[in-house]
DNA sequence: AATGAATGAGTGTTCATTCAT
DNA sequence: GATGAATGAACACTCATTCAT
């Protein structure tokens, strides 16, 4: 007799780890209610179907790091400190918990979209850093989606590279030489 | 009455747009052959299956990007113009076909672990070209797939925010800032 | 309003049913499901696929056959006490239900070799027979395998005949005379 | 460049070959052709399908069988000589063609109900002798298909036997024996 | 609340047959 | 006459979802 909440609990890690391995489309409801040990049709009782489920895992995650991203920005000023303690947030993000991340990358594919327009994204709050800093002239004028975009690309890919296991060991090592990167490439685009 | 040879071309462009549209999973041989205008099974004769078809235009695609890429270090020296050449490129390349490359983007979760060890893929061609510039004391030593990591982040995630309306206008004209953004990201890595 | 497990049972006959009638290829999933008023997917609930609900209804019915053969031989003496009490078994096996004899008659050919070595199949147990018959020098040295044919040919082809039309009437009523036919003409071999 | 007539027996033969092993519907057009090494298209200009290139081997070789039982039966009289000279007949056969057996043996349950009424099968030519024999008072009065069953029986059964490997070497070495224990078993049947 | 049997639309694939060349 | 590309109907099987119990 699990206390109730239990079962969500361990049908959303289920999936989560089941998507970030097989994709959306790989997994069914009966792996996940399998891998949850629980029955597929208790599922329904909290999703209104699998869909539902991706989409809840995904825009929780993904808002949640926009909040997170939008704090730092709020905590610290001048672009090197944001940057380096985004890029940080990111790094330790996914050391800890490698599905979740791979889970977001894979996602965004087709749950993008589905973002309704004015939500924080963590795209929004890498702009707006950028675009502070132009403001502040830190930076030379650029187009501030391009400056997130150089940002995030240096972060992620590296992440990519790690889970195809082109690099190895904890990412928050390579947290400080990321962060350089990325301040030099926003820096260089103008 | 179309002359024999069509129907295959025809459907290898039915099926990189529609991958490229709505994932591997999101397209079923029905549509395929519905936008080939040709039969389901006419399908088989060209290929043994929706994942031979999708693996085929892959690998076709990816691996002669690779062979590009290979070209281009042959052609020039030194990080720079090594960088830049390539990074004009893929922009090149984006602006071309655009559902190509978005498919290369896409495919690439499901297909690259497929990827027989030793071909020569894009990511091999500009990790080698690191590898040459810090044997050529032109950056400080790091690891070449690092290095390669975030060159293509930055190419990569610039085209996927173009892919998804954050970015507009061509790619190519955006090829020289990317270029600087990338090759000072790699110096400042170390 | 079936009750459950009612669905099962129905499947299992109606596929017996089609099977004797047409043989493995010459059924559909469809057309069991349509016999046996159940949805196509229902079977899969039940069995992993066709092959195996086909494999299922052969090696039960067969096996059992061999275990009901090994009772006969246990319980009695002599070839010809055995060797009859085999042959009214068999022909009550055919009069009870002519269509689970056809369909283990039919399935052989495709479904014997799945057998796993050192089953006690209905061949085994009537060479058993034939080799205690041997040892006890009821009858002169021969193979059982060849003494086996011989009892088996004269049951099956009488019952094939029967199935095609060549011979009518209830099959247990012919079962004094094979078990005469059987007997001589393992006999007659040496 | 062939000469013309040859391509149909390399089909004849194949499609043999491929039934005996396989099944009929365990073999494909294409696998016909290509193992005859033919165009698919080129077969439908000897025979209207699939189907009807079955039919004809398989009536072609029936009714020959049942031709050459009835020249037996013709040139010699006796129940014992002739059944020994038909069993020594199936034997050689067997042993000559054992793909033509094994494809009798399996076509018949799908090609038999076809045969035209009033043709001459080997059923029907050792049913006649067994008549014959009823009829000279050489065995006690028995129906005739009753008979021929365990005739047939016991060679079709050890030549099953033989398939499955549960008997070996040549069958006409077992001829006499077989003959014999034919014999008695119709003997007994009375 | 929870179960799991049942559904039915949809999937990728096969294949006998046709027919333009 | 021969070819092989193309067809289209069938096939076994999957799976998100529903619902009686």
């Amino acid at each position: 007799m699990p206390r109730p909440g239990a079962a969500k609990t361990r049908v959303e890690r289920a999936a989560l780890e089941l998507f970030a391995a097989n994709g959306f489309d790989g997994v069914s409801i009966a792996d996940i209610a399998a891998a949850a040990g629980v029955s597929q049709g208790a599922l329904y009782r909290h999703y209104a179907g699998k869909e539902e489920l991706a989409w809840t895992l995904f825009s929780t995650a993904y808002l949640r790091t926009g909040a997170d991203l939008d704090a730092i920005r709020a905590s610290r000023s001048g672009l090197d400190a944001r940057v380096t303690a985004m890029v940080e947030h990111f790094c330790a993000l996914y050391d800890d918990d490698p599905a979740l991340f791979r889970f977001m990358l894979i996602a965004q594919h087709g749950l993008l979209p589905r973002l309704q327009q004015g939500s924080r994204t963590p795209v929004d709050a890498i702009a707006d850093v950028v675009n502070d800093a132009v403001a502040e002239k830190q930076v030379a004028p650029i187009d501030p989606a391009a400056g997130a975009a150089v940002i995030m690309g240096v972060i992620l890919q590296t992440a990519t590279f790690h889970i195809y296991g082109r690099l190895t060991g904890s990412l928050s090592a390579r947290a400080p030489a990321l962060a350089r990167g990325a301040i030099a490439a926003v820096k260089a685009l103008a």
